[in-house]
DNA sequence: ATAAATCCTACTCTGTTAGTAGGAATATGT
DNA sequence: ACATATTCCTACTAACAGAGTAGGATTTAT
């Protein structure tokens, strides 16, 4: 699994916030109400996307969170990037430079680094409103099977 | 991390026996030795490879394994599925059907198995063979980054 | 002052990963 | 026949990561 919870939580805030926008600053316990997670557990993710810049807080009584930007202005892949620390499908593919020393004379390295491109450029290329306003075809291409288990298309 | 070294490995071992195909059967101290993995582990690996079908195999002395097909015709996706289970990117996409209760309504599903059929894609689109000719332009497209951590372009 | 919120540190329980260990069954060469 | 080299099978273990929980300190509006 490559996505755990963290990351998968994290970009649930988002969207609640995103949806929530108009309401200034929302609460952490509305969130987590609404979307049925645990308010503790979800405290420890929201700091995560707070320390990162990716919110605006404010401490007190009816004091909250807030998107620091406009939901198109997110993409999905720097929400996991945070939450998740990497999005690499392997061991081999690591931040920055850093290299296993059997890299250069590796005949799967060059999968794993194209596999690795191919989520980063899934990823970055959907933002947090596609999600919103549900995108489908951005997310799914002309048409999904997953999406219709029962075999009609939507 | 979406493949462990189980996956990677299996991988490795494929990779291997196409390499040394003209030998006739394969054993696995060789493969381990070659390829500087622990041999009791990879007998783990292996035995999953063999049973799925993957695999020849000829037990006792001068007996080892060889590929069933040409390497042409294993896609890496298969090898992968195999080996760990599941290639899904969460836990909400499982497999055939299979569905969280709140699929219905959730926003951010559509994402989760945009992102599956995007790595299936690219998985299943890459053969064994691919991996052993050194088809980088299939693996990583015109130009890969990451493989030149020096900045020259290969 | 009180209540409602964020912020911070530490802990725990569970499952998965990455192996290791030991031996049984099977085939080959001498 | 026998020693040897191999696959095959079951069980075990140590370390780590995932998914939370617990308790309280700090801040702000009313």
């Amino acid at each position: 699994m490559m996505v755990s919870t963290k990351g998968r939580y994290a970009l649930t805030v988002m969207v609640d916030l995103a949806r929530n926008e108009g309401d200034g600053y929302v609460s952490l316990s509305d969130i987590a109400e609404r979307e049925n997670l645990s308010m503790k557990y979800l405290e420890s993710i929201i700091s995560i996307l707070n320390k990162g810049g990716m919110l605006m807080s404010l401490r007190g009584k009816n004091g909250g969170y807030k998107l620091a930007r406009e939901p198109k202005d997110y993409n999905i892949s720097e929400i996991l990037l945070l939450t998740e620390g990497t999005l690499a499908p392997v061991n081999c593919i690591m931040q920055e430079g850093v290299q296993c020393e059997k890299a250069a004379t590796c005949s799967t390295l060059p999968l794993w680094a194209g596999l690795d491109k191919a989520i980063e450029g899934y990823l970055s290329a959907i933002t947090l409103e596609d999600i919103i306003t549900g995108n489908r075809k951005k997310m799914l291409g002309d048409y999904c099977e997953s999406c219709a288990p029962d075999g009609k298309a939507e």
